[in-house]
DNA sequence: GATTACAGTTTTGTATACAAATTACCTCTC
DNA sequence: GAGAGGTAATTTGTATACAAAACTGTAATC
C-alpha cells in the first residue's frame, strides 16, 4: 500500500494510468486544486503533468479554461495505425540500413550490439510469457521491441516522435484489450531477421505489413465489442 | 519599440526566436532566474515555456540540472527532411482520397472549402512575392502550405506530428537561409493539382519529390557554407 | 417570457518564499 | 602533486499566496 511519499514520486504517472485505464474518463474536467488534493502535492507538480499529459495527447487545456481529459483516442486510431505504419516502417529501413554500413565498418556506434542485444532477450521473454500463456504481460513487451527497434535506426527524431504518439496507442490497446500477441510475435523475428539481412526494403515492408495486421485486428475485435467510446 | 506588458505577452515565443536567430547558441544554459529577470516576469512562465521548447526539441532539460539550448538541428537534418518525406506523402495521399470521397458525397466536411481557398490564397501571395522579389517573406508561406496540406488531410494526429518537428525545421531554415523559395512554389501547385484530381498515389509521389528537392537543395548550399554548427 | 447585464463564485495564471538536489570549489590526505 | 571527501554556493523543484480571467446564476428590463 503506498503511502504519500509514493504517490508524490511521479504524479504525471498516476493521471496517465487512471486516463488509460478508464478511472478518469474522456471529457473529464481536471481540476488542479482537486488533482492537488487528491494526490497530496501542491497545484505546481500538477501543471507540470498536465502540460506533459497534453504534449501525449491525453489532455486538452485551453487558456484559463482549464484541461480536460482528451476524447477516447478510437477517434483517431486509423490515422495513429497509419502514422506507425510510415513511421515504423522508415525506422525498420534504417535500422537495416545500418546494417549494411557497420559490416561496412561506417557506423563505429557502441550501443548497437547492446540496443541488439536487448531486442533477443525481449523476444524470448515474449516466448517465455506465450508458453506461459499471461498473455497481459505481452503489451509492454511489444512495446519495447518496437521501441528498441526505432533505437537501432539510431534516429532520435523518429524516436521522439513515436514516443509521442505512444501514450495514445497504449490507451487504445487498453481500451480494446489487445488480445493478439501471440501472434504478433514471430512477425517480430521476421523483422528482426530482415534487419539482420541488411535488406532495407524487405524490413520496411515487413514492418509495415506488421502493423497493418495490427491495425485489421485491432478493427475486428472492435467490431465485435463496439461502442466502447 | 516594445514595453514590459508586449514582451510579457508570450516569453515562449521570445526565447523561441531568440534560439532560432541565433542569439542563443546551442548549449547555453538557460538559468531560469536570468531568463525571468531578462523577460522581466517570474519565473513560473519562464519553467512552463522551457517545458513547451522541450517539447518542441529546442531545449533539453534533465531534473535538478537545468534546460539547455538543444544541439544544432544540422545534425538532425536529414532525419527531419525523411520525416517530412514520409509524413508529408501521407497526408497529401489523405488529402487526394478525400477529393474522391467528396464528390461521392461521404464527406461533408464544411472546413475544407474554406482551406481549400486559403491554399489559393497562400499560393497567390507567393506568386506576388516571387515577382516582387521579396523572397525573405517565403518561408512563412511555405510554411503555411505544408500545413495548409496537412489539414486537407483531416488527420490531427498528422497536423500535430508535424507541428512536433515545425519547430527544428524552422530552425534549420533560418540557420541555412534557404534560398529556394522560388523554384519550389510551381511544385506546390502541381500537389494541388494532384489532390484536386483525386489521384491520391500521384500526389503522394510528388509531395515526396518536393520535399527530396527541397533536402538536396539544403545540403548543396550547406556545402557551399559548411561548418555552422 | 425571453434576453441581457451584472455580480458572485470558481478556476486558472503569476508572483514570492522556501526546500531539496546538484555542482563547484576548497581543503586535507596520501 | 593528484585524488577523495566535505562543505558552501548555485540552481531547480515545490508550496503558499495573490491577481486575473472565465463561468454561473440571478435579477431587471424589454
Amino acid at each position: 500500500m503506498p503511502d504519500s511519499n509514493d504517490r508524490k514520486r511521479d504524479v504525471g504517472a498516476q493521471i496517465r494510468t487512471d486516463i488509460i485505464t478508464g478511472k478518469l474518463e474522456p471529457g473529464t474536467k481536471l481540476r488542479e486544486v482537486a488533482l492537488a488534493e487528491r494526490y497530496e502535492v501542491s497545484r505546481i507538480p500538477i501543471r507540470e503533468a498536465l502540460r506533459a499529459l497534453e504534449a501525449d495527447g491525453l489532455v486538452e487545456s485551453r487558456k484559463y479554461s482549464g484541461s480536460v481529459v482528451a476524447p477516447s483516442p478510437v477517434e483517431d486510431a486509423e490515422d495513429l495505425f497509419e502514422i506507425r505504419i510510415v513511421l515504423e516502417s522508415a525506422t525498420a529501413k534504417r535500422a537495416a540500413r545500418r546494417v549494411a554500413e557497420r559490416t561496412a565498418g561506417q557506423d563505429p556506434d557502441p550501443r548497437w550490439a547492446e540496443i541488439r542485444e536487448e531486442i533477443d532477450a525481449i523476444l524470448d521473454a515474449g516466448d517465455a510469457v506465450i508458453e506461459a500463456e499471461r498473455y497481459e504481460d505481452l503489451a509492454v513487451l511489444n512495446m519495447r521491441f518496437h521501441f528498441a527497434v526505432a533505437e537501432l535506426s539510431g534516429s532520435l527524431s523518429f524516436i521522439s516522435l513515436l514516443r509521442q504518439i505512444s501514450g495514445k496507442i497504449e490507451w487504445l490497446y487498453s481500451l480494446n484489450l489487445m488480445r493478439r500477441g501471440p501472434q504478433a510475435w514471430p512477425e517480430h523475428r521476421e523483422i528482426i531477421a530482415a534487419i539482420d539481412a541488411g535488406q532495407d526494403a524487405l524490413a520496411a515492408e515487413v514492418m509495415a505489413r506488421h502493423v497493418r495486421r495490427s491495425r485489421d485486428s485491432y478493427f475486428s475485435t472492435m467490431s465485435e465489442r463496439p461502442g466502447t467510446t
